[in-house]
DNA sequence: ATGTTACGTGTAAACGGTTACATCAACGAC
DNA sequence: GTCGTTGATGTAACCGTTTACACGTAACAT
């Protein structure tokens, strides 16, 4: 048999269940001398405590449901980075659900019975379709969603970091932007096209959207775009770092200098952003920051009940508002220079 | 009542809770009006079992645990990608957990409980360390690990990728090699550096190795020493694509022609590679296509007990071989000339 | 009619913890 | 010497499932 459970933990320490299970959980009520028993056979024996039973139990599992769309690239490894660091905080582990086309919906039915909340990134998904699938009852935070659901809310104020990209463009002397949209349906990428009309308005100055998916791809494609004059701009704002990082390699190749002919600026701040040449102006969001703040505001969720002192009322959103970074494709530099 | 149980069912649908056990889990032995009869009560009550519940009865928690070095960058969004496609295949879910500096050591031994096995992945462990930590008796698949642990072991082949990669810039005219070698203690950097010197000596050309950490940073240097011409090398490999990022930033901050003059090569194949200019010549790895592979073989190795025909003993290693990808920091393009 | 078989369903015993409650010993107060 | 009082420990019920086994019924062979 492999697994030593509680009871044989007891008949070797000749104690009953119930102190071992006193001695291991910290209780107050107990010899020391005996916890010390308790202890050592513990260890002897390699017993650990059986999770389902103690779910059973204590009616919580100490795990954290956590659902991503698809996962690409390194946001979401920093998004878990920083969901892990915090979770490992409160005695959380994580349970990774990806939510990809067509699965998910049942599975994330399943995932009630498993853990104590809910992370939930679904840019793509409708405040009625996740409302639909989600299990009522469940503490859940939401990442990036449509704003209008029931439960805590975190979002990146994506309206106000490419209102304040504009603005910088601007400031920089811009006249005529082109801006490559993200995919239409996207909460990030409507919210920035958004932002950006906006703040264009407000400045007086001319916007084109491209429309692109946020994809490298579709990034040279605005890029050639606006080489070929096709679209007519003095600066080409992405609504992610790929597709900005796309447009400088179209705008390259076409022989167009960056920033001097076309300042470039992306949005995420993506590691690579700072590596490419002439390094990306961006909005840099924190990442990890952001996925343990979501974490943190799910465990006082769930601990909440039992301490009945947190309100856990449906309105409680925040948004992280990104920070600009300013990098060569929007000034010139020494480096841009000499090259 | 947030969660209906079981015997809420067989209350509500006039039957045992046998019943509603048999009707939702597919058994033969059931009269398909009950088994619609239960199946319509459940759904109204948004019946979901109780995992934990479960995982007491069957003796099998459906979930199993990833074990992970501090995540940074794309490799591990891409190895997760690709455990949970695999996960989702056999039904099993993926809890995560981050091997951080300190923490980690107990936490791995509070796994045994809540799992059904492990897929680890801890390039600066050694063996000794790592088998005193895994709790003994459960389903493990190692991944890049030091190779004499008991249970299934996978891992890149990297002496044989950075022999290839050596035969490569050999065969393109190379006659003296610069390997940046990643940081000491590191199994995946000494895999590299070994085959690096071994394929190096056959083919009878110098080769210098210089001290790395896997940082772009410690690329960045390397690359400075032999611009300054303090290590002489017409070719410059390093052990991962950061660091030969690194190298070809400062190659190109030093006016070194790449790869006219020396010629830069990578190992890993990260998505920045073929995006940097010149585009980075690597070895690649499919992550995705390893993550998948180690859950599958852990898959395996769970039911294989149950099923009582596949072999699980200690010795099943696998051993992916990486692909050579040339691009242009080893052969001169084109657009290399132009620019 | 009776025995056999097969099948559908119910009863109850696990599974491994936690914890309210009962018990018991030791102690001081009267 | 008796009676609380207190603190440490044991007993057993419960958490929600699954499933071996028991049971009742109907079809069929005898």
């Amino acid at each position: 048999m492999p697994n030593a459970t509680i009871r044989d933990v007891a008949r070797e320490a000749q104690v009953s269940v119930a102190s071992v299970s006193r001695a291991l959980n910290g209780h107050e009520r107990v010899r020391p001398e005996l916890r010390a028993r308790v202890q050592a056979v513990a260890a002897r024996l390699g017993y650990v405590p059986h999770a389902g039973a103690r779910s059973l139990s204590l009616a919580r599992t100490s795990v954290i449901g956590v659902v991503l769309p698809d996962l690409h690239g390194e946001f979401y490894s920093e998004l878990l980075r920083g969901m892990d660091r915090e979770g490992a905080a409160h005695k959380l582990a994580l349970l990774l659900t990806v939510l990809q086309d067509g699965r998910g919906l049942n599975t994330l039915a399943a995932l009630r019975g498993q853990v104590d909340g809910l992370v939930v990134m679904a840019p793509q998904l409708g405040a009625a379709e996740l409302r639909a699938q989600l299990p009522a009852g469940l503490p859940a935070v939401f990442l990036n969603c449509v704003p209008e659901l029931t439960g805590a809310a975190l979002r990146v104020d994506n309206a106000a970091g490419a209102a304040a990209m504009v603005d910088h463009l601007v400031a920089g002397g811009a006249c005529a932007i082109a801006h490559v949209a993200g995919p239409v349906g996207n909460v990030d990428a409507e919210e920035r096209r958004y932002g950006a009309i906006v703040a264009a308005e407000r400045a007086g100055v001319a916007l084109t959207v491209i429309e692109g998916d946020f994809t490298e791809a579709s990034g040279v494609a605005a890029g050639a775009q606006v080489a070929r004059g096709a679209v007519r701009a003095d600066a080409l704002f992405a609504g992610n770092d790929a597709m900005a990082i796309g447009a400088l390699v179209a705008l390259k190749r076409h022989g167009i200098a960056v920033p001097a002919q076309v300042r470039v600026a992306g949005f995420d701040d993506i590691p690579l952003a700072r590596l490419v040449t002439p390094a990306l102006t961006t909005m840099q969001v924190d990442i990890a920051a952001l996925g343990a703040r979501a974490v943190q505001l799910l465990a006082r969720r769930i601990t909440a009940p039992a301490e009945g002192l947190v309100q856990v009322g449906p309105a409680e959103a925040e948004a992280i508002v990104p920070r600009l970074v300013v990098r060569d494709t929007t000034t010139e530099t020494d480096r841009e220079r000499q090259s």
